[in-house]
RNA sequence: GGGCGAUUAGCUCAGCCGGCCAGAGCACCCGCCUUACACGCGGGCUGUCGCAGGUUCGAAUCCUGCAUCGCCCACCA
């Protein structure tokens, strides 16, 4: 072997270099490669957590951007994929509160500026880890323009929207109803809410009327909230308590008196009919205590425990307190018992714990004009989701939504920029930091303490990252973004909420087209997640290494960031979740090695066939010597359009698929066969398979470029050195993505290859049907036209197939079997090669299923609704086929006789 | 309670704006270390296209109903 390079790909050795000189050549650069006259073509990454790490669900996720982008890039766009992170407000403060703990500390002890301090460290120790993993995968983000959440740019942008907003209205301070995390003891949206069907208790109460004249009995699945009850409601046309409405019941323990009202929410076929209700704790009887001014006790502390409402039960934990409630009313009769049930509780998406509602005074973004343009954006089809469907999820949730609590009382995020006056208690809103009141001009002012919901800032995020709100001229040339890709897990808290901000503030869409992708699932189905320990790292499945998988451990040594990333483009289909193992990334790994040895070969061949200079179009047209070149510089161009195709319309499966069918069947299994035997030859045969091969494989490694695009470049670069010339210059990835050529198309070539290749079926069904060993060669002769002499060359040396001869004209050979292909009669001389008594047997059934066949078409041929209504071409399809299988049945009988 | 998706070969999935005898990869079987690749080559086996109806000359593909699994939404005391 004249080059010395490896037989087994090893991705773990080129990856990381190729990388690197692309990124210290400028290559990810916004505008990289543009070409005059192509729009931009822009993607905002959906930022991950700034502490993060890399999951599967990210390699799906950046997979599908980089390939679109490199994609892009290739065919002359001025493309930007902006880069970033994001703070994640509670989720990375939690993770720093439990460092502290464990120290021994709390964060309130610590205090707001210290804590913040640690918040930034741990940020900026960790910060860099997701973004160096990105690398890993080869995603051509623009890393100069690298944005984070809380940078003062995009913090500027989150006070100048909260302004914009609350000067237009829009947000407004209120004391509400909401979700809170006991836990991480702050207000949640509502969308942060994850309600879980849990088995629970529906428990019995005896509240016994104040006059003595008997009681009411209530049911409710928290009886530890009835510290806080202050009244006991009834339908108003409920014949059973019509009467008591009015009256007022004693509560037990604490023995305090509530009344009996009427209220519309009792449904009289729930439970007894009677609820009991506590404002403070559940947004329906909150609503119920408005209507009837009932006062709102808490019971439950932000905490979780129970207040001193809940008499010798404070300071208890609530579930806790639950079981001892239940305990006591029980022993004093109050508790008449329970029925089992199912019900949904809200979770928080973050702690996982329990939700409580709790009325407290928050900040809100009024939804409703903000969702109304963000529905006709995509109703109109300015903002289209791929798949479509998505369309409708989006514009329900954005129909039904109600106001957006952006209040959170952590303290990682940005701060809320509101200050409340001590002199007028109104608030001030301000961009630059207010040092008086804009109301009464007091200087005695304080900043709202609360920071904002994480999503606030990411819903600015296309634009943020540009230079919003200055007029910059990112914002001018990369605004607004092409598409965005994303889950479906965050279509409510991002993609809404983007198109929200962006059509109040911009009155522009953030982006054309939102693809949303699957789910990345283990092999059993399930998502993968950190805590179920069924996750695959794919920094493992590149780089090399063991980790545990579905409790078992597992090695893998590195198939490279090509072969994941082939793997997931192949499996990625209309939305549909991927459900994932080790093993299947060896489908990449098994790809990425045949192009390597493709190339190999092909380096090989150049060596001792060198070309002056990379074969320009003309040159490889001059090149076609024959029937097997035509036919590969034809479907190369097929399957060009295939994967430009497939692109456009995010169908990456389509896309992977029709790169690999063009290079392991056409390229490989056909051409390169082929050219063996024209490199033997040598000469001018050598010369013109030379410069075919290099040409086709250059196109399809372009082709293959956005999907594996470092094994692409590295053959690529050892290409450009072996050839030269003017026309292979600097980067693969900056190259043109191929277009058609249509000088290179020869009409009917794909149907004469088709030709051919049922002659190679016919001739392997022949050999089944006669039970050929394998190895044992037949040299079949096509009685046809002699044009197809040169032609059928081509088939011989498939393998240990058969040898064919073609003779125009042919007669018969005697003890052949012969099958029709077409107007073609193949004979295959059997004389000597098989028991023919056997023979006899396979081809009486042969008989039987043809003469089957027949009598079917017949039939429909026969049926003059078909022959009326089919269209012309299918009725003459049928007819052709009904006559070839007539003249292969007559052969078969013909054979018979002769055997 | 509502909505959406899935149900095609042993496994993972294409195909589904109706008609090219139902496809791929993996697994399996047979034969090959053929001088690019055994992470390979050549060949082969495997399917009542969830069930029941309907529309049509013709349905995996359209319609209706059902079943199973999954996801999402929903203030089910």
């Amino acid at each position: 072997m004249p080059l010395d390079l490896p037989k087994a790909y090893d991705a773990t050795a080129v990856e990381p270099d190729v990388y690197q000189r692309w990124e210290t050549s400028g290559c990810f650069k916004a505008g990289a490669g543009a070409r005059p006259g192509k729009p931009s073509y822009v993607i905002a990454i959906p930022p991950p957590n700034v502490t993060g790490v890399l999951h599967m669900g990210h390699a799906l996720n950046n997979t599908l951007q980089d390939t679109l982008i490199r994609w892009r890039r290739m065919q002359g766009h001025d493309t930007l994929w902006q880069p970033g992170t994001d703070h994640a407000g509670i989720a990375t403060e939690s993770v720093v509160v439990k460092q502290i703990q464990e120290e021994g500390k709390t964060r309130d002890e610590l205090g707001r500026e210290a804590f913040l301090k640690r918040v930034w460290a741990w940020k900026e120790q960790s910060g860099g880890k997701i973004v160096h993993q990105l690398r890993k995968l080869g995603a051509s983000c623009d890393w100069s323009r690298e944005r984070f959440t809380m940078d003062a740019g995009l913090s500027r942008a989150v006070r100048v929207m909260f302004k914009r907003l609350f000067d237009a209205g829009l947000i407004y301070r209120g004391t509400r109803m909401v979700n809170w995390c006991p836990v991480q003891q702050t207000a949640l949206a509502d969308d942060e809410v994850e309600h879980i069907e849990k088995n629970g208790h529906l428990w019995k109460l005896r509240y016994d009327l104040e006059d003595g004249s008997g009681s009411i009995v209530v049911e409710t699945t928290r009886p530890e909230t009835f510290f806080g009850d202050t009244a006991v409601a009834v339908n108003p046309e409920d014949e059973r308590y019509k009467h008591l409405i009015g009256k007022r019941v004693r509560l037990p323990i604490i023995g305090r008196l509530i009344p009996i009202v009427g209220d519309e929410h009792a449904d009289p076929t729930k439970g007894s009919g009677a609820v009991k209700i506590t404002p403070a704790h559940d947004p329906n009887d909150y609503e119920v205590g408005k209507r009837h001014s009932l006062p709102l006790i808490q019971v439950i502390g932000f905490d979780g425990t129970m207040t001193t409402e809940a008499a010798h039960f404070a300071g208890q934990d609530r579930f806790a307190c639950r079981k001892a409630v239940c305990a006591e009313l029980e022993a004093s009769g109050v508790l008449l018992g329970s029925t089992q049930i199912q019900h949904s509780v809200g979770h928080s998406y973050r702690s996982n714990a329990p939700i409580e509602a709790m009325v407290t005074e928050q900040w809100f973004v009024q939804m409703k004009p903000l969702a109304e343009r963000a529905i006709t954006e995509t109703v109109e089809g300015r903002v289209q989701f791929h798949p479509e469907r998505w369309a409708k999820v989006y514009g329900q949730w954005l129909t039904d939504v109600r106001d957006w609590c952006i209040s959170r009382q952590i303290w990682w995020g940005h701060r809320i920029p509101a200050w409340k006056c001590g002199a007028c208690g109104k608030h001030t809103v301000a961009i630059d930091d207010a040092q008086t009141c804009q109301h009464c001009h007091s200087a005695d002012i304080v900043q709202d303490s609360d920071v904002l919901d994480t999503w606030f800032s990411s819903a600015l995020w296309p634009y943020s990252t540009l230079g919003w709100p200055e007029q910059t001229p990112e914002m001018a040339r990369y605004f607004p973004t092409s598409t965005l890709v994303t889950d479906r897990g965050i279509i409510f808290f991002w993609v809404a909420r983007m198109v929200m901000t962006s059509m109040f503030a911009l009155d522009q869409k953030p982006f054309s087209d939102v693809y949303i992708h699957g789910t990345v699932l283990d092999e059993r189905g399930d998502k993968m997640s950190k805590s179920k320990g069924n996750g695959i790292d794919p920094i493992v499945m590149i780089s090399g290494g063991t980790q545990k998988y579905l409790g078992k451990e597992f090695t893998c040594p590195g198939y490279g960031a090509d072969a994941m990333r082939y793997t997931l483009l192949d499996m990625t289909t209309e939305g549909q979740d991927l459900k994932l193992s080790p093993s299947k990334f060896e489908t990449g790994r098994n790809f990425a090695n045949k192009v390597w040895n493709a190339g190999r070969f092909l380096l090989m061949n150049l060596s001792e066939q060198p070309l002056a200079a990379p074969p320009s179009d003309e040159q490889v047209r001059a090149a076609i010597i024959g029937f097997p070149e035509q036919w590969l510089l034809d479907r190369l161009q097929t399957a060009t359009d295939e994967c430009t195709t497939a692109l456009e319309r995010f169908r990456y499966n389509d896309y992977a698929n029709g790169a690999y069918r063009f290079f392991r069947d056409d390229l490989c299994d056909w051409y390169v066969e082929w050219a063996k035997r024209r490199f033997k030859a040598g000469g001018e045969q050598a010369q013109a398979a030379a410069t075919i091969l290099a040409y086709a494989f250059e196109r399809v490694l372009r082709l293959l470029h956005p999907g594996m695009p470092f094994l692409t470049e590295h053959l690529w670069q050892h290409l450009q050195a072996q050839t030269g010339g003017a026309m292979w210059q600097g980067f693969l990835m900056l190259q043109a993505w191929p277009e058609p050529v249509a000088a290179l198309r020869v009409p009917g070539t794909a149907e004469r290859m088709a030709r051919l290749q049922a002659i190679v079926t016919a001739v392997r069904n022949v050999r089944n049907l006669v039970g050929l060993a394998d190895g044992v060669a037949v040299a079949a002769e096509i009685d046809g036209p002699d044009e197809l002499t040169a032609d059928a060359e081509f088939l011989t040396d498939r393998g240990n197939l058969s040898t064919l001869s073609i003779l125009a004209g042919a007669t018969k050979p005697p003890q052949s079997v012969t099958t029709v292909v077409g107007a073609l009669k193949v004979h295959i001389p059997l004389s000597g090669l098989v028991d023919l008594s056997k023979v006899k047997v396979q081809l009486s059934k042969r008989e039987q299923t043809l003469t089957k066949a027949i009598s079917g078409k017949e039939g429909r041929l026969g049926n003059a609704d078909y022959l009326a209504r089919a269209p012309a071409e299918q009725v003459a399809e049928t007819k052709a086929m009904l006559e070839a299988e007539r003249a292969e049945l007559a052969n078969v009988r013909e054979t018979l006789t002769t055997l």
